[in-house]
DNA sequence: CGTGAATTTGAAACAAATCAATTGGTGTGG
DNA sequence: CCACACCAATTGATTTGTTTCAAATTCACG
């Protein structure tokens, strides 16, 4: 499944659509979509022309449902029109490690093209609209309108990028950065739909935080209550508001990998180098 | 730039081809690949017949040379024949943050193409011989070969369920765990392309373990000693022997992140779950 | 052989995990 | 409607793994 992380994709900045209503438009009952709503869901350009007649099946979960389980047999991909889910990947020992947080306008399951089944759990945790994107469907469509063929691409190597960045996190910062990213990436992703950028509600619990962000659950809640203490936000059960965004954003690592490099050469009167830094 | 893990890719699991000689037929000085010899690199099942009409050119890059920086324009995709390669994350202050060590049968660059440019680097590490994929000649034999368009699905999902996976491992295990992990990928990749899986040598500095890894040079090197001590390992500056690779494989997290849930239940006479350990 | 880089090793400092206990919210049943 | 059980979240005390700082050693190379 996919993991996307919270991070606002870079396509997507500045392509508000708050009062745009959800993709979809009824027939006998069921929602579908056409190619190009499908596009700017994505925040992709609009592919190719007279693609009108392409129509997409909606499905509906409630909340707390499972829609893909690690072992499916991958036939078709999803994409969120709206809702909240969570994206997971179960350890030998039952243990799961959550992801991703993927919400509206993301692409589900990706990464079970390759062996031809999902690794991965994802579950709804609210009710959610998907867009189902039948994969063969998918192949044969692009034979006549070989831009679809680009679009997924385009997809795919978002989603690398996304968990580039997300590897760069973990690997580099402190407990403090990753909270703070966290929180203004949920900031920014709720803005991109609509939503107030200085208010939301996390969807999600303490521990699936921890756990997205490879923290426990205890340093999880003691880092956003000295955000709290701090004045750069004001929580509420999981009601946040953001009080001082670029503060958060400030926050780099405190430890760091190779910054040592700073200030090694003294005996050579050489000033240290102007990149690293902590 | 691809970042791929070290991990040996599923598919290509025993599939040895220690005797084959690197792919590649010279013509007037150049090396020339066909799409069948691509997919043998690649460990994907030979795609459509008689494409052994297109030609897809090699490029060599000597130790130490970049290949694809920050910035630079997407246009091409990159198959290791050869060598031993290095791509990075630069942050802010110019911190590199290793995101993999390509090898024989990585592709490279697929991070590129969503937004045109690349965003990471990457560089050899040892004389390398690379075969171009040009990405628009890519998109037009697609036209022709539709299983090309597949093939690239293929190498994109496997490149994110790789990096899934490195997500998993950065965001659970302890630096024991990481470390053990990493050689034995190591270990299994070399005996992939025909190289002792006992003794091997490391192309790496300490340092970029560490980065890759998300731990410090020290913390690396006391890790890999005290493997040696333990008898799993022989170290001799890069040159590694695995004298236990069980012991290594068997090493699992000492931290943990949800696993509390262990023995929670004892008033409700209800036997601990099995599922989750530590 | 000497010089600088890479690696190793030690000791101290520190961030985050673990253990443990409390609080707050929610739902259920008496 | 209150009491109780259950879950999530918070907070504190303590431990531990890893980083940081510092210094010694080995290796690579001109």
């Amino acid at each position: 499944m996919a993991g996307q992380t919270i991070q606002p994709r870079p396509d997507r900045i500045a392509s508000l659509h708050s009062d745009r209503p959800q993709a979809g438009s009824r027939c006998q009952g069921l929602l579908w979509s056409t190619l190009e709503e499908i596009c700017r869901l994505l925040c992709i350009e609009s592919v190719s022309l007279a693609s009108d007649r392409m129509l997409f099946q909606h499905v509906q979960f409630r909340s707390g449902q499972r829609i893909l389980s690690h072992g499916d047999a991958f036939d078709t991909l999803y994409i969120v029109n709206s809702g909240f889910l969570k994206t997971a990947l179960i350890d030998d020992f039952g243990n799961e490690k959550v992801l991703g947080f993927p919400m509206k306008g993301d692409m589900l399951g990706m990464d079970g093209i390759h062996i031809g089944h999902h690794t991965s759990e994802t579950l709804a945790m609210s009710e959610c609209d998907l867009i189902l994107l039948p994969f063969t469907r998918l192949n044969s469509l692009s034979r006549t309108t070989p831009d679809i063929e680009h679009l997924m691409y385009r997809m795919m190597s978002r989603e690398l990028a996304l968990r580039q960045a997300m590897i760069g996190m973990l690997g580099t910062l402190s407990a403090e950065a990753r909270v703070a990213r966290f929180l203004v990436a949920l900031s920014d992703r709720f803005a991109e739909m609509g939503y107030s950028a200085r208010t939301f509600n996390l969807r999600m619990k303490r521990q699936e935080i921890g756990s997205y962000l490879g923290l426990t659950t205890e340093t999880v809640s003691r880092t956003i209550s000295a955000f709290h203490d701090l004045g750069c936000i004001t929580v509420q059960q999981r009601t946040i508001t953001i009080l001082d965004a670029e503060a958060l954003k400030a926050l780099r690592r405190l430890p760091s990998s190779p910054a040592h490099q700073a200030l090694r050469r003294s005996s050579t009167g050489l000033a240290p180098k102007p990149s690293a830094r902590r």
